[in-house]
DNA sequence: GTATGTAATTTGTTATAACAAACATCGCGC
DNA sequence: GCGCGATGTTTGTTATAACAAATTACATAC
């Protein structure tokens, strides 16, 4: 992230980098960012049923906030309703899959071709992010690899310094993440060389048709991997 | 729309059009849906504060599911938390303004080559928006005309047929809508020939690639208008 | 008039209770 | 064993109350 010191109010004085402020958070909010990282982390299965009263105990706190975290997310399209009202994790179609594949083509291929003015510091830590993806093929931890891969594409889309952007690719990786996990159920493929390898070289090179270029065959063959995994039709 | 039979569970009979399924609608939703509409149609001018109980007042509903609606608004941006907590329409900057319209290229680029597939009813269904749109140039009716334009601009990606793209737009305008109706402030320019009359020939011509370029260019024209109603700076 | 302190109101937040509908469980009859 | 109905539980939804923090109103002092 970059320094938050920017949109600070201006106390007059220069403060340590540690010191931020603070954000009241409401219980509310806490429950619907927890939920939404074990969602982008493929911890939550498909048709997984997240019943109202035994969510709010687990989390210690009453209906009333639960539900707005749960509603938050339905309304993100991160969860759903079924037929009863249940929130309940969806699950992707293979249409679904393809519009955010095309539109994430669009997106992230802008927001490359954006990020070619950064800093030298943030494409580097872009490029240890894939560093550290290589080591986990290494030692085949495909769990982390895959996360990992979620985190080297939205660190690149923030590059771009595109917020409403990056906020949307963001939603739509959070829409994926219930598939994601199956990438590494029959191992991951790869590449050689890698297509982020590709794109860190356009970065550098300062070449935004290059980068944007790399991204969309990144992103092409990436997601190759969950068809297997996804049904033809929509829902019922 | 489309008809709805397509998702609807099968019955075994034909049934008529207008048999449509009844959708229970929660007071939380109703509330949603009209105060995002008339965000949407400009009807909510910028730092308009939203306070709880007045607003579950005016609709007639308690505070839990007003609350709700009211914050499903905010997680998609369109609504906005001052300091206090309190909800107020969001101020656009022009930083904001300048990535929604980049946005848009992409996403209503796509739709608009996807939608060169469209049955000729939804083309002229198009076109008699835009012929709606003309009379109201003719007698200088701007209000109507800028919510008509949102209109075409939203069927024409629906008819891209990618569900989730034409929601992400959706929520694009929803956000511009505040400063929509700004626009007809000092009276709206009327191009010859209008881009819009360019998009529906490369539709019916079937021509993808000039379909896309000309919705591009009336997004350029377009949003011009509203620079002068904006700040430079985002927040604060 | 200006400043200040206090009381009253209003704000957002959370918990709890009430309600109807859906669901599950169990027992009974055959 | 199988169907069926009563019952008890659990579900989502909504309203209401309690709480603290913030804001406003107002009276008092200077």
């Amino acid at each position: 992230m970059s320094s938050a010191s920017a949109s600070e109010p201006e106390t007059g004085e220069i403060l340590p980098d540690w010191v931020r402020p603070i954000v009241k958070e409401s219980l509310s909010e806490r429950a619907y960012r927890e939920l939404r990282v074990a969602l982008m982390r493929g911890q939550l299965r498909p048709d997984t049923r997240l019943r109202l009263r035994p969510m709010s105990a687990r989390f210690g706190i009453s209906a009333t906030p639960m539900r707005e975290a749960l509603l938050r997310l339905v309304s993100e399209k991160a969860l759903a309703l079924d037929a009863r009202g249940s929130v309940v994790v969806p699950r992707l179609a293979l249409d679904q899959l393809l519009e955010i594949r095309a539109i994430r083509t669009d997106l992230e291929g802008r927001a490359a071709a954006a990020a070619i003015a950064s800093p030298v510091a943030e494409i580097d830590a872009l490029e240890a992010i894939h560093a550290q993806i290589a080591q986990c093929h290494a030692r085949r931890d495909f769990a982390r690899a895959v996360n990992l891969n979620t985190e080297f594409h939205l660190s690149l889309c923030r590059l771009g310094r595109m917020p409403i952007l990056s906020e949307i690719v963001e939603l739509l990786w959070v829409r994926c993440g219930p598939i994601l996990s199956h990438l590494y159920d029959d191992g991951v493929p790869d590449w050689e060389p890698h297509p982020h390898r590709r794109i860190i070289d356009a970065l550098r090179r300062g070449n935004s048709d290059a980068a944007r270029d790399a991204v969309r065959e990144d992103i092409e063959r990436g997601g190759s991997g969950l068809f297997a995994h996804v049904r033809a039709s929509p829902a019922g």
